[in-house]
DNA sequence: AACGATACCGCAAACGTTTGCGGTAATTAT
DNA sequence: ATAATTACCGCAAACGTTTGCGGTATCGTT
């Protein structure tokens, strides 16, 4: 609904100016007189003029909107991407419009069309665990718009990245719990469909090898929630007693199956070592605390919309797409 | 820049009709006739044709767009009542322009200029700590915007309110503590210019005046972050001979008092029961699990979206502001 | 005095969409 | 045959902003 917000053209008729020479007055344009610039822009001041980010966005090609899309917001390392995001953004003078997935392709898709339909500027993408098929970021792409992956990335389409090194983060963390003499180390794995699921497991995988310890299928679990814990509780304390170590593929799915263990009479880490990936605020709070993999969700939210913002600001300049790829540290704590 | 999109001119150039015709026969307009508007629909769909939101947005007046201004979006409550407020949204087809304001009054104030630039349609807003000043507010009021306020509340603006019963929660969780045992509660408490600040205090003065134990001014401190909680550690540790319980005025208040304090000998809850309010993740991942008051940040969220679409898509119904309150649960668990 | 240059402002088109209302041809009623 | 009505489409203005370019008055040079 109207508002009555003044506009430029508002401004001109109680200044009996034209339109055009408002415009130009409050850009201090050298056309327009000195005496003339300051009679408007006083007026401008004192009637709290803002100029309609709408008409200034259709009339420019430019909206100064960056459209996001995560999986789910309230999972921290979602939650701490957009913080990060959100702090370069705004200092940059750029809002967001974010939208989240709920891993469901369907919902990913219309998200993408309506933050296109909005004229965004550019596009930040963790795709969803049940994306399978890529036609809608292809059509965003061929649109010339910036596109950067972020976290969950897709292959099939040519764009910046910003990532974690999955593969090196699980290498460290199975390195030492082999280290701290753990034979059979049970890997809770995500989809292998996801770059870092693969990526997890392959680092897992290459430890065990570069301590020539054979990999055995059946301590491999798809199993990447704490939901996921639950549905396989009986299979997780069936291989309990065999195992001397648990690398899950996140924090939550850790912390989840530390507690199943401990609930059945295991002590962690002297029966089982248990570590994670992600370092939430959660492996703090876990008794014992969690030993897992840092990641850094707030540099890459960070990093991601840098990018984003190089490309927006500089149309021009050729420049072949990166990936950028945050190193994994190791969080030593008292769970393995 | 421009990306080759299509629009109704270039519908209406291909084939020899006017934008006119082919913005109505897109609406299947009577004026219309049958067989011009299978054309143009049909030549529509073939070139992926979507409505520029930014020129509608302008002719409508209406962008079908929330501006929402949160603290901090990393904080899991605030996250879950952005999942909420989202996953309503999105059935409604209204998208979110989500800002944080990092708890800085100035922030706060910039993002929410920035969101009435854009013409949000209406607005979803958690005050700042730091906010003892709400001209911007005002402003944003008297365009007629509607407003709802969220979990931290502005008192001097009259609009539409969704809340926690922080007193009946604070109330509910003191005389639990008094109930089982403990005459000596120390209430960690959150800034007093805040409502949720002064309601829970006042739940728990309540609590204690119902069963007839005086207030005590050195039972009181204001701590509502474990950064404060470090802060405080001092403070805390040589109050604890003397306590017997402790109310804080958050879960991550609690399990970092909690903590403190089983890392300097004080056994949870035999020697001092401790209790939360909020009901995040990690109360269930404390040893020993934390009893709190649960806060429904999901179905908030999704309440302020939802009375907030009702005002914007029923303009002319002049229905007073309300404040709807979300009782507070008591979530009995281990420590208290 | 005449001509050229400059200062200062406004016209009009454009971005993309919608819609009130008018024009014209065909159809229907008298 | 003529008048009235209707179907179907387009013109033009509007939402709010920007900007290329032209008009006019004033000033400076010859």
């Amino acid at each position: 609904m109207k508002h009555n917000i003044t506009s430029i053209n508002d401004i001109a008729r109680a200044l009996g100016v034209s339109a055009s020479t408002v415009s130009r007055a409050l850009k201090d344009h050298p056309d327009i007189s000195r005496e003339t610039r300051a009679r408007v822009q006083a007026f401008a001041r004192s009637v709290n003029y803002r100029p309609n980010a709408l008409a200034l966005g259709l009339k420019q090609q430019r909206s100064f909107t960056l459209g996001i899309i995560l999986p789910e917001i309230v999972h921290h390392f979602f939650s701490t991407i957009i913080s990060g995001i959100e702090d370069l953004a705004y200092s940059k003078g750029y809002r967001l419009m974010i939208c989240q997935s709920n891993e469901e392709f369907e919902r990913e898709r219309i998200n993408l069309q309506a933050l296109l339909d909005h004229r965004v500027d550019g596009l930040l993408i963790s795709m969803s665990k049940n994306t399978f098929e890529f036609d809608h970021f292809k059509h965003a792409v061929e649109h010339g718009l910036p596109l950067v992956f972020l976290d969950r990335v897709c292959k099939d389409i040519e764009t910046d990245r910003v990532v974690t090194d999955d593969f090196q983060g699980a290498h460290l963390v199975t390195t030492h719990l082999i280290r701290t003499g753990r034979q059979r180390i049970l890997h809770l794995a995500a989809p292998q469909h996801l770059a870092i699921g693969r990526k997890r497991l392959q680092g897992y995988s290459e430890a065990l090898a570069d301590h020539n310890i054979g990999l055995s299928d059946e301590l491999i679990l798809q199993c990447d929630t704490p939901t996921q814990v639950l549905a396989n509780r009986e299979k997780i304390l069936s291989l309990a007693p065999t195992i001397d170590g648990i690398f899950a593929v996140n924090d939550f799915t850790a912390i989840a199956v530390m507690q199943l263990l401990q609930e059945n009479g295991f002590v962690v880490p002297a029966d089982i070592a248990v570590a994670g990936f992600g370092d939430d605020p959660i492996a703090l709070i876990a008794r014992p605390k969690l030993t897992t993999v840092e990641q850094k969700g707030y540099d890459m939210g960070k990093e991601a919309v840098r990018m984003l913002i190089e490309r927006l600001e500089n149309p021009d300049k050729e420049k072949g797409f990166e990936t950028k790829t945050f190193s994994a540290t190791l969080k030593l704590r008292e769970s393995a």
